[in-house]
Order: structure tokens, then C-alpha cells, then sequence
DNA sequence: TGGATAGGCAACCTAAAAGTTGCCCATCCA
DNA sequence: TGGATGGGCAACTTTTAGGTTGCCTATCCA
């Protein structure tokens, strides 16, 4: 599978919408590459589904993985987590240029 | 199910991580609130999969709902919005403190 | 008042996600 | 060189997501 396109944003949100998945980004947070066995401390699930989990991650593009040794390293990959904010970014800007929205919903109510 | 919390934004971008609720947002960007019927139309879904949707995003906060006669009238919610960005924000902020993390990344694996 | 429109509810199907276990291979190092 | 460590691969189970069809209720309006 390719890395996600830079156009659909939609898989980066599905690989950030997991607890587990969110947890093993903020480990990764100090910016150092860590091996699937340091990635599994901590958590009480297998070594094989937080694998799995990196490779959601690695599949969005929010990290990187470099066999070093015996040893899978992950990293942080900024890039894709920008692009996530920059669509953010987009549909609030969006969302501004929008006057009375929510007087609108209330009024058509009404 | 309640809304998603504040502290765990996993459920917000989990509904953000699918195109066509993504698209359906895109539909309410303008502010104004729609009905079911009118943000079904343009798809190649059914009514009952497009309310289904509209369930997962109003459960994650990002769209609230108002039954107005026999019409059930969404429209978007900028609180949650602003909750994914600020998170993303300060995942960001958090890997900015990170001096010279790709340098670490290849250092390692030399 | 009765047909058209809007939508709720429930059952069902299929595919994918999340996690497990088991086994095997590679690598490190004492 | 052989045991410990790191990890890949595959099969399997269970749950959930996404979507459908069918049917029933509510509301609007001519």
C-alpha cells in the first residue's frame, strides 16, 4: 500500500483515531527511534498487535521504520501530522468565513 | 453513547478518518444547518447509510442535531473542531522541542 | 383526508480492524 | 556456538464499521 496521498486526508485521521495509536505517537514525541520491543513496554497488549498498530501508522505516513540490527526503529515522520493540521486549518478557515452560523441553525428553527 | 471527552480526542479523529463524513462536513462548512434528504443527495449512498454517518460525527461532537417538523437539521460544531486542532497542535509543538530528531533517527541506524 | 415527503428502527450482510497464538528466522553476545 | 533477544509471517477469532433492505410513523400540503 502507498503512504496516503497528500489529497485524502481521511486515512491519516483513521490512523490517529486510536487510543493505542495515539499513545505509541506520544512515546515517539522526544523525537528518538524506538524498536518494537521498547514500543511494547507499558502496554498489555502483544508485541505483535502494537507491530500491527505501527504499521497503521507507517501505512498513513506518520512514521518511518529503519531495521537497524536485529531491531525495527520507528520515528516520528512530521510531515504527515502537518498535513493533518493543515486540513484542520483549512476547514476552520472555512468554517470562519461563515457569519451567523449558529443564529441561522437556531433561527430555521424556530 | 455520550460525547466524545475532552481528553481523549482518539474518537474525533476516528470520525474524521472516513471521506465520506468528511464530505458531509465539507456540505456543512457553509454554516448553514441540513436536512438528511438534502445532504444525501450527490451520493451514491443510501439515506439510512448517510444518517448513520451523521450519527458517528454528531456522537464525536462535530455536528449537533435539531429535529425542525418532520426534518432532522444538522449542522457543524466548531468546538470539536477546534479540540482536534489544538491537540494536533500540541503534538506539534511537542515534536518542535525535539532538536536534530531525524539526525538521531540516522545516527542510530549508521 | 390522503398521497408524497422525511425520517426512525431493526435485521441483516460483508469486510475490515483489533487482537491473539504459534512458529520460525535472524542477530547478538557470553 | 548456542541461548537469549528481536522480530517477521500466517492462521485464526471476535468485534465493529459500513452499507443495505424493509417497514412503519410523522408531517406537510393540495
Amino acid at each position: 500500500m502507498l503512504s496516503s496521498s497528500t489529497s485524502d486526508p481521511a486515512p491519516i485521521f483513521a490512523a490517529l483515531g486510536d487510543r493505542t495509536r495515539l499513545a505509541l505517537l506520544d512515546k515517539l514525541a522526544d523525537g528518538q527511534a524506538r524498536s518494537i520491543s521498547a514500543l511494547s513496554l507499558d502496554t498489555d497488549l502483544t508485541r505483535q498487535a502494537i507491530t500491527k498498530h505501527l504499521h497503521v501508522l507507517q501505512d498513513a505516513g506518520l512514521v518511518a521504520s529503519l531495521r537497524v540490527g536485529r531491531e525495527s526503529r520507528f520515528a516520528a515522520r512530521r510531515e504527515t501530522l502537518d498535513e493533518a493540521r493543515a486540513y484542520l486549518d483549512r476547514v476552520s478557515r472555512q468554517w470562519d468565513d461563515t457569519l451567523g452560523r449558529l443564529k441561522a441553525f437556531v433561527e430555521d428553527a424556530g
